[in-house]
DNA sequence: GAAAATGTTATCAT
DNA sequence: TATGATAACATTTT
């Protein structure tokens, strides 16, 4: 799960704050059991991380890659992690997650500026910690939490594509205004996937996640995995470089081995010459 | 039915 | 001590 899906899990529970909790089962149900009589005074987000507030105790849930939470239905022949028993009637269930307590307050542990949904969310702070790391792959920063909280594999993936920006560029070989708009750009993506997901449009947005030709120019996408962290990149070869200054370079080295070219024909016609002589 | 995948953390090795 | 590789966890999708 990736954070825009957290800022509406964070929304859906927005009707049982404040209200009690009559029962708590599930597989953790033993060291939450003093959840039992409380009740849950916030949710929040941060990045991947969906934080449950009681009173001055924070709970942690990471639904990682394939968890999943139910407001009242139950997913068969599953047992939930946790199950909340509501006041009024109303069940909260989650589902292969890691959950853990953690020391508060969240204010002093997470940087709200770095959270790509996040009202707080800093682009001035963002690029300086991507310009901090010149020579790591633009596909690895994106999935940093410590940099892009809330980024994940599809976000990695789409964004880059928008961009035309190969996975394994370097940050150092990007142009300014091309650091500007990955910063941005990740932002405006979040958002842009909360939406879609809201309206159960988001698969139907993908442009190259999970696709089998580009979209632009009909060539297969190729899949594979790159940088330090090797998951899996999505990309169209044709259609996404390796940025703005790395490309410079390479025109520059073009034509360095073509003055040299030059160079080296014009001596041998010299030499050639004064061989007839 | 195998392999990969909206991911992180703990542990061991270097 | 820090960095890196590997395993563990868990379940749906390809």
């Amino acid at each position: 799960m990736e954070g825009p899906s957290l800022v509406i899990a964070q929304e859906e529970f927005e009707p049982f704050l404040g209200r009690k909790i009559q029962a708590v089962t599930g597989v953790k149900a033993e060291e939450l059991k003093w959840l039992k009589g409380k009740s849950v005074t916030q949710t929040s987000a941060w990045g991947k991380h969906f934080l449950i507030l009681i009173g001055d105790r924070v709970l942690r849930i990471h639904f990682l890659m394939f968890g999943s939470y139910r407001i009242n239905s139950v997913r068969e022949n599953r047992e939930p992690k946790l199950h909340l028993k509501i006041a009024g009637g109303d069940d909260l269930y989650f589902y292969s997650c890691a959950i853990k307590e953690i020391d508060g307050p969240i204010e002093q542990i997470y940087d709200w500026g770095v959270d790509i949904m996040s009202p707080s969310w800093s682009e001035k702070r963002v690029l300086k910690l991507v310009l901090d790391r010149p020579e790591e792959q633009i596909a690895d920063i994106l999935m940093d939490q410590n940099i892009f909280a809330g980024s994940g594999n599809i976000i990695k993936n789409e964004v880059l594509y928008r961009l035309h920006l190969h996975p394994e560029a370097l940050v150092r070989d990007l142009s300014p205004e091309q650091q500007r708009s990955l910063v941005r750009e990740t932002r405006e993506y979040g958002h842009q996937f909360y939406e879609w997901k809201k309206a159960g449009k988001l698969k139907a947005n993908w442009l190259i996640f999970r696709k089998r030709v580009c979209p632009r120019c009909d060539l297969p996408v190729i899949k594979q995995p790159t940088g330090k962290l090797q998951r899996f990149s999505h990309y169209c070869e044709n259609c996404q470089f390796m940025g703005d200054l790395a490309s410079k370079k390479l025109r520059k080295r073009g034509r360095v081995a073509a003055v040299v070219a030059a160079k080296v024909q014009k001596k041998t016609r010299s030499s050639e010459k004064s061989l007839k002589h």
